[in-house]
DNA sequence: GCCGTTTTCGGCCCGACTGTTTTCAGTCG
């Protein structure tokens, strides 16, 4: 068995001991197994033989002992003692929302049910409300809960559809005769969810390589093919489609094969690519973009309506990169629940090349998260200003902040005078997610008035996959930002990208000034700054659009100082966008 | 299950809030 299948295998086994009501750490152990495998580059088989497979995080005896056991002998005993106990129908209820494997225990006893579908029908025959600890409200709830995630679950969230397609690509990549493999599709224009992977294919040999395509890990079955691609079902949810490359055949060029691959179909189709199918040499997109008089149109923005007629009169629009950031704005530290101190943040910052870095932990009323009392709150702000006189120096400037909680009534989870000292106040809703649009629109347009608020943090509280946008008129929250010069995120937290690139766009072409921010809670999650990079550049952000690209003199300036300012911030960004900001 | 010890078992998932089931499971970062 390779890496992904024994993962897949643990996976399997925490699901299943999970609904059992097995201890809830012993099946954290097998999940936390399949992670650090999905995230080895060595086959577990090498590490094993180097003698070293005890020295991987959450390798005890036991998981030891199993890995052992899949590599020999495709098997181990516990799997095959329970892996019939538990019906996939089952596993997949328990990633409802709201339905944890207890409840979903007690209804499948109670109820017979073993698939999502018949448990939609049981309630619906309204005998959900009957079983023990449910009713008539719960019932509905569950209705509700079941069709939110059918919607959530027809598509991944890109850093997981990236990772799947990365692993995909690995496997045809080892086949015979493969000379190159791509992912394209909806990753490569870095879609924020993912409704199918797509890998293009050049091989010799496209009809095993197909075949081959069939059998792969996680494959489910077929759902369409021809002689020159196979789409297949997948255990993670979302169809894999390999397409082979046959050059002479259907397309004339990689160029035009790797175009088509990556869509999307609307794109494709208003190039009229068929006026430069004669042209020869076309390896590359860039040659068939230049065979019909373009430049080269960056694979997120094909899905931009009227792109290529904007191309075709203003060019393309510079889009900001990772490597335009100064610094991030709004991220964690141990002060509430982050895992590095400031000091590590801060060098780790400075190894990124920044020049500021804000540290904008948890406010008191998060109490989970151990949000700063006031006291710690002064202590943090002193803290930071020792630091800046060893860190200043070398050419980093670390900004005191707070990521305030939005409550309930839109007031800020801070006292105004703490908030006064601070450079940089992020105002975040993070409880009572579900009012109505008029309430929580109410609540966060009171937040961007309040005077001391710079950056509203993901504005819609999304997690992709999980959770869909609260209810909030967008249109009144980028209104509010533009007169009182309130910035608004890009939350580049994988699982959330949030403003999504269609409300990051609204937001630019009201003249608002965006952030984008990685709320790093380790130094690792700094670098997650590239997934909200993505999705400004599918928004058409340009680094002026961004104020992390900004130097701290122009950064501060951005920032309301004081209110109102009415409509000073427009002049502000006109005048950066002219000036400094390139 | 793993881990880390004051070496052989207890901590690890914190704790307030919410909704609606009337007593607690699910949720949040």
């Amino acid at each position: 068995m390779n890496n992904a299948e024994i993962a897949a295998r643990f996976t399997r086994i925490a699901d299943i001991l999970e609904i059992q009501g097995e201890n809830f750490f012993k099946v954290k152990a097998y999940r936390n197994a399949a992670a650090t495998i999905l995230d080895l580059d060595e086959p577990l088989s090498d590490l094993d033989k180097r003698g070293v497979l005890t020295e991987l995080p959450g390798f005890g005896e036991a998981i030891v002992g199993k890995t052992r056991d899949f590599l020999s002998t495709g098997t181990t005993a516990l799997y095959e003692r329970i892996k019939n106990d538990v019906p996939e129908g089952v596993v997949q209820m328990a990633r409802i929302p709201g339905l944890s494997p207890k409840s979903v225990k007690t209804l499948t006893d109670a109820l017979g049910v073993s698939t999502v579908d018949e448990l939609e029908a049981a309630a619906r025959a309204e005998k959900v409300r009957d079983v023990a600890g449910f009713g008539a409200a719960k019932e509905a709830k569950l209705l509700e809960n079941i069709a939110r995630w059918r919607r959530l679950s027809e598509t991944l969230p890109l850093y997981l559809a990236l990772a799947l397609a990365n692993r995909y690509a690995d496997a045809v990549r080892a086949f015979p005769e493969t000379q190159r493999v791509e992912v394209c599709g909806e990753i490569r224009r870095g879609c924020e969810t993912v409704s199918g992977v797509y890998l293009l294919v050049d091989t010799p040999t496209p009809i095993p390589a197909l075949q081959a395509a069939a059998q792969l890990p996680g494959v489910t079955g077929t759902l369409d093919k021809s002689s020159s691609h196979i789409t297949l079902a997948t255990e993670a949810g979302v169809p894999l489609t390999v397409a082979t490359y046959d050059a002479g055949l259907r397309w004339s060029a990689w160029g035009f094969a790797h175009l088509a691959a990556t869509g999307s179909a609307e794109f494709y189709e208003s190039l009229e690519p068929g006026n430069a199918t004669n042209t020869v040499s076309l390896a590359t997109e860039a040659d068939v973009f230049a065979a019909m008089g373009l430049p080269f149109i960056p694979p997120e923005l094909r899905d931009t309506p009227g792109i290529v007629q904007t191309v075709r009169e203003n060019g393309v629009p510079m889009l900001i990169t990772v490597a335009d950031f100064r610094g991030q704005l709004h991220e964690h530290s141990t002060g509430s629940d982050g895992a590095a101190s400031i000091r590590e943040m801060a060098e780790a910052a400075l190894m990124r090349g920044y020049e500021y870095l804000a540290i904008t932990d948890h406010s008191r009323s998060l109490t989970i998260a151990n949000g700063m009392t006031r006291a710690l709150l002064e202590a943090q702000i002193t803290e930071i200003a020792d630091l800046n006189r060893e860190f200043v120096p070398r050419g980093l400037t670390l900004l005191s902040g707070i990521e305030a909680d939005i409550l309930q009534d839109g007031a800020i989870d801070c006292e105004d005078d703490l908030l006064a000292r601070l450079d940089i106040v992020v105002a975040s809703v993070h409880r009572r997610y579900s009012e109505s649009a008029e309430a929580m629109t109410a609540r966060i347009v009171r937040a961007i008035e309040h005077p001391h608020v710079h950056i509203i943090g993901h504005p819609t509280g999304r997690l992709l996959g999980r959770r869909e946008p609260f209810a909030v008129d967008m249109g009144a929250v980028i209104d509010t930002a533009k007169r009182t010069g309130t910035i608004l995120e890009i939350n580049a937290a994988p699982e959330r990208l949030d403003l999504s690139a269609e409300n990051a766009r609204a937001v630019k072409e009201a003249g608002v000034l965006l952030s984008i921010n990685a709320d790093a809670h380790s130094v690792a999650g700094l670098d997650s700054i590239a997934w909200g990079v993505t999705v400004a550049r599918r928004a058409g952000l340009s680094p002026g659009d961004v104020v992390n690209t900004f130097d701290l003199a122009t950064l501060r300036a951005a920032l309301k100082n004081g209110y109102p300012i009415i409509t000073a911030s427009v002049n502000v960004r006109s005048a950066l966008t002219d000036t400094a900001i390139t």
